[in-house]
DNA sequence: TAAGAATACCCCCAAAAAGGGGTTTTTCAA
DNA sequence: TTGAAAAACCCCTTTTTGGGGGTATTCTTA
């Protein structure tokens, strides 16, 4: 049997030698190459049709999710494993819902990247302790935002500006800004327009 | 019988001076009031409880439809006249779905501006000729955008930037402003928030 | 009672959107 | 065939947002 071809997309290249150096002895994987931005990504899958891509979540130029799409969109063969410093529950599910076949944190243990890229492979899902964890707890509890935060984020969807806002809560401008950065990263959106959508489609308001 | 009492609301101070000779000698309707900015129109409101307010869209400090819909909320009992200079008719349509009585363009006939006080003092509802047509032809035909347009919503409602919808549309960055900008008049949204919950409510993508 | 949420605040700065003006070319229907 | 609508482009400016750091109180609950 072959090795496992593995294409390593991430920016910050200390994580990219040590993860190749993780790999370096495998008898089941071999790095066949690595990406810093999602540029080079969509190039290197076209030179080295990997069978698995462990993706970062922040590109300096891409948004792993919408990337993650846009690869199992044009090569459904291609297993992807979701590489991230943050364990928010939904990133992780829209990450799943986009196709990822893994979820490991960037701290997780050696053994748990490796098991991710061999399970992907073989067709099989894989999260990693913290994130499968995470998600059981919180498909048990589908909260998850806080009053606060949904006081928020309807104000946001009646398109307040963040100076209306903080004068509608009685709160500084300053706050209003953290909540909603805050809110941005909580639900994996990237901008308002994916806020105000996640919103109304999962009637968070 | 009372005189009505008229509270006139617009930041185009010439235009106020008009109106009120407008009114000078009427028999029927007597200029109570004017502000400039939606602040000055809500204290105007409590000083002097007019019985219909001719509200002009554009407020520096604030939106006409959304003041309209918070005036209603508040005073039910009081009737208002949109005044504007815009004839879109997702603009007319909200603020009659935020009870104004009547919706007037800024450079319609004197005559037509006087019934549409009176007809709204007496419980009806008057639309000037220009905005009647508009309105007449809109409802027959609910295309309102066109295709380059919704296919620029869409992806608007997907989360891209200006610069990521114009390399996929293979446009320039400031072609998709102007449609951008284009798009929030014709909807009358004032930001990408309400453009994107109008997208979704009204199943325009 | 001590860790962990939640709440509220602060700074700097860059990117994106919005508001305001425009122009030119193509397309299509009266 | 001509005139309106649609499509594409351009410049300038301000406001809003997003990205990246934080800190200091409460409140809550294991």
């Amino acid at each position: 049997m072959e090795k496992i071809k593995l294409l390593i997309v991430d920016d910050h290249r200390i994580l990219v030698a040590g993860l190749k150096k993780l790999f370096e002895n495998s008898a089941t994987v071999q790095v066949t190459g690595v990406a810093f931005s999602g540029k080079e990504c969509r190039s290197a899958i076209i030179k080295e049709l990997p069978d698995v891509i462990l993706l970062d979540i922040n590109l300096p130029d891409a948004s792993g999710i919408d990337l993650c799409k846009e690869i199992k969109s044009q090569h459904p063969e291609i297993k992807i494993v979701a590489l991230s410093s943050f364990n928010e529950y939904a990133i992780v599910r829209r990450m799943l819902e986009n196709g990822a076949s893994g979820y490991v944190v960037k701290n997780a243990m050696p053994e748990e990247i490796k098991m991710s890229v061999e399970m992907a492979a073989n067709n099989a899902s894989f999260l990693c302790e913290e994130i499968d964890l995470l998600m059981r707890k919180r498909s048990k509890n589908p909260i998850w935002l806080t009053p606060r935060e949904k006081e928020l984020l309807k104000l946001i969807v009646d398109g307040f500006t963040n100076h209306e806002i903080a004068e509608k809560m009685f709160l500084g401008v300053e706050t209003i800004n953290s909540y909603r950065k805050n809110l941005l990263i909580k639900l994996g959106a990237k901008n308002t327009a994916i806020l105000v959508r996640m919103a109304l489609e999962e009637k968070l308001v």
